[in-house]
RNA sequence: GGCCCCGUAGCUCAAUUGAAUAGAGCAUUUGACUACGGAUCAAAAGGUUUCAGGUUUGAAUCCUGACGGGGUCACCA
């Protein structure tokens, strides 16, 4: 139980016995003291005034003196500030908070829960390599199911791969055209990369094509679709469907190049997945659901054949789940994931980590579910997170302005390299244990870059300023850490570092650096908890900057190891230690590692 | 045009979900290196929270309207 959990109750408890009204605890406000303001914990009142007929004041002065003299042993002080009741909690409850938890790498870990989640996420196109909004994707669906983990869900991670339809027969027909049979292998590019170059050259083609077009005289729409290049694309989706062997055959040949990428890649930036459902697998799965819908009259047949579905009573629109030939699309083959995946794992809740520009469709689909009396539809959840973009607007790989997945990360490693030589305190690594370091702090930044903040705002990338590695980023985390390490391994080295000081308890009066340093220790399972019901580990990112933070100015003011006396030497140690461990914790969360030397 | 989201320091982001004088980082200026590791610390400066009304003891936060930006409304995926 948290702290503020324990308040709460108390001062429930204290108004009941002083004015015999009854307030449900979770109805209290109670909150950090602001740091100008003397007390850890602040009662806000103004709620209360009016159902107990008492001004701020009196109210404040009541409960405190009343607080005080029922728990003597947990608060120690009180004033009232306006209509802010101000509590001091007293030293011995934070030490001995400290004396409990300071060696348990798994503080903050919470039981079995017995939910299952399954958490889709990454789901790439296999047209073109990864870039920048796709790591922000990759980054925030491992860390949430870290996160649910971490707070007692077993966790199954998935993907999708879109593996087939036009645009991937988009860069097969390039490479038809124009690659004269070049390969990976035959040009030295990775796989990934290679096909995306062709999606590309579709691209530039198809746009001369259009120009050349227009200026005979054809509008721009018409152009697009009697294009050459266009009507090929076409022609050899209508062949794949059909299962025709050559084009069969040219995409899983382009397809593994470009899983040869996308797995180099997963492996450096840490995702995982349990299983990986295909496209060209699941796209006929949701037919079914089609004749069920118009059995139970959710969906509807149009005179030509196609069946839709009338959402405008929900404020939507109608939405067409078959087309009049018999095919399904995008909404119907989601239906029929939804449904394998909840027949492959029996999950309690679904979440989708996919952009913002798909909100309404999700929306409809969770619609769908619900209409079609599915049992897991309540289960589904959209993380819907907004796109990285650039100053200049919005990344797209057919227009080339895209920051790329590998290329960002090599320019990390670049620079954390020289930085980790100026600095000179790894000289002893091997060449081995060097690159392992550069990964660390360059996918520290990366990683910490793209989770700082809120995944459901758009958030801007300069690559002119690139990412810092000063001030609210990993590898500052990361070097605190390191620094806290450095402290431990010498006191570690010290024989009997403190043989006449076996207890930390009796330490008061705790410094107020000490004691802020404790009380945030102690809100680390409050942040798990809300960034798991938020699905949001920004909240982790900005809890460990100002651990680091608030470690960093603590212990340029006081010594650990020439503490004042060995008990203060002891409890300085175990407070760095203690954050060390919740430091690592944390970023262990955003899938980010932290050096023990760097 | 309908619906959805957003607008906070020069820039990138916070604000315990309605509470005290709106906080951080970057950039700018100043100070601290014979250092328990300077990828650090201490400090200064920077704000009419887009605008106008309203609700409330209290509004960046809730409501209405305006302005600005983005997304979406395909028999594409």
């Amino acid at each position: 139980m948290n702290i503020v959990g324990q308040i709460k109750p108390l001062v429930a408890k204290a108004i009941k016995d002083l004015y015999g009204v009854e307030i449900p605890a979770e109805q209290l406000t109670v909150s950090n003291t602001k740091p100008e303001f003397e007390g850890d914990y602040t009662i806000v009142l103004f709620s209360l005034v009016k159902s107990m007929k008492k001004s701020p004041e009196t109210l404040g002065k009541e409960l405190g003196e009343k607080l005080l003299s029922t728990n003597s042993g947990f608060f120690s002080a009180y004033n009232v500030i306006k209509g802010f009741l101000n509590l001091t909690i007293v030293d011995q409850y934070w030490t001995s908070f400290l004396q409990d938890n300071y060696a348990n790498p798994s503080f903050g870990k919470l039981p079995d829960n017995h939910q299952k989640v399954i958490v889709e996420y990454s789901s790439p196109n296999t047209n073109k390599p990864l870039h920048l909004g796709h790591l922000r994707n990759n980054f925030l669906g491992w860390s949430v199911a870290e996160i649910l983990k971490e707070t007692g869900h077993t966790v199954y991670k998935t993907t999708i791969l879109n593996d087939r339809g036009i645009h991937i027969c988009k860069s097969m027909v390039a490479w038809q055209l124009f690659a004269d049979g070049a390969t990976p292998e035959s040009t030295g590019i990775k796989g990934d990369h290679f096909v995306g170059d062709y999606y590309v050259l579709f691209g530039t083609e198809l746009k001369k094509q259009v120009e050349k077009a227009v200026a005979e005289g054809m509008t721009k729409d018409e152009a697009e679709k009697n294009a050459p290049i266009m009507q090929l694309a076409q022609q050899m989706l209508i062949d794949w469907e059909k299962g025709d062997p050559e084009v069969r055959n040219l995409w899983q040949k382009m397809n593994s190049w470009v899983y040869e990428g996308f797995n180099e890649t997963y492996k450096k930036i840490g995702s995982d997945f349990d299983k990986s459902y295909f496209e060209s697998d699941t796209y006929l799965l949701g037919k079914e659901f089609v004749t069920e819908g118009l059995e139970k009259a959710v969906f509807f047949k149009k005179e030509d054949g196609s069946v839709w579905i009338d959402l405008t009573d929900e404020g939507l629109d109608q939405k067409i789940v078959l087309r009049k030939d018999g095919t399904s699309v995008y909404i119907t083959q989601d239906i029929g994931l939804a449904d394998k995946k909840y027949e492959d794992f029996h999950y309690d809740q679904s979440l989708y980590v996919i952009a913002d520009e798909q909100n309404y469709h999700m929306k409809v689909l969770e619609l769908i579910l619900h209409k079609l009396g599915k049992p897991y539809a309540n289960g589904v959840y959209h993380l819907s997170y907004g796109l990285v973009e650039l100053p200049s607007g919005r990344m797209k790989t057919r227009e080339g302005n895209v920051v790329d997945a590998d290329d960002i990360i090599e320019e990390l490693k670049k620079v954390s390299r020289q930085k980790t030589e100026e600095l000179g305190k790894v000289k002893d690594f091997n060449p081995g244990e060097l690159n392992e370091l550069y990964d660390t702090i360059a996918l520290g930044a990366l990683k910490f870059f793209l989770l700082r903040v809120d995944p459901k705002k758009r958030m801007v990338f300069n690559p002119e300023e690139s990412i810092d590695f000063h001030g609210f980023t990993g590898p500052f985390v990361q070097y605190t850490h390191a620094r806290i390490r450095s402290i431990l391994r010498k006191a570690a080295a010290e024989e009997n570092a403190v043989p006449e000081a076996k207890n930390i308890s009796q330490q008061s009066p705790l410094l107020k650096l000490e004691k802020d340093l404790i009380v945030l220790l102690e809100q680390y399972t409050v942040v798990v908890s809300q960034a798991m019901t938020e699905h949001n580990p920004s909240v982790l990112a900005i809890y460990a900057f100002n651990l680091a933070k608030l470690f960093n100015a603590f212990y340029t003011e006081h010594s650990v190891m020439n503490a004042e006396s060995p008990e203060k030497k002891l409890l300085r140690l175990h407070i760095a230690e203690m954050t060390a461990n919740t430091i690592k914790s944390a970023m262990r969360l955003m899938g980010i590692g932290v050096p023990e030397r760097m």
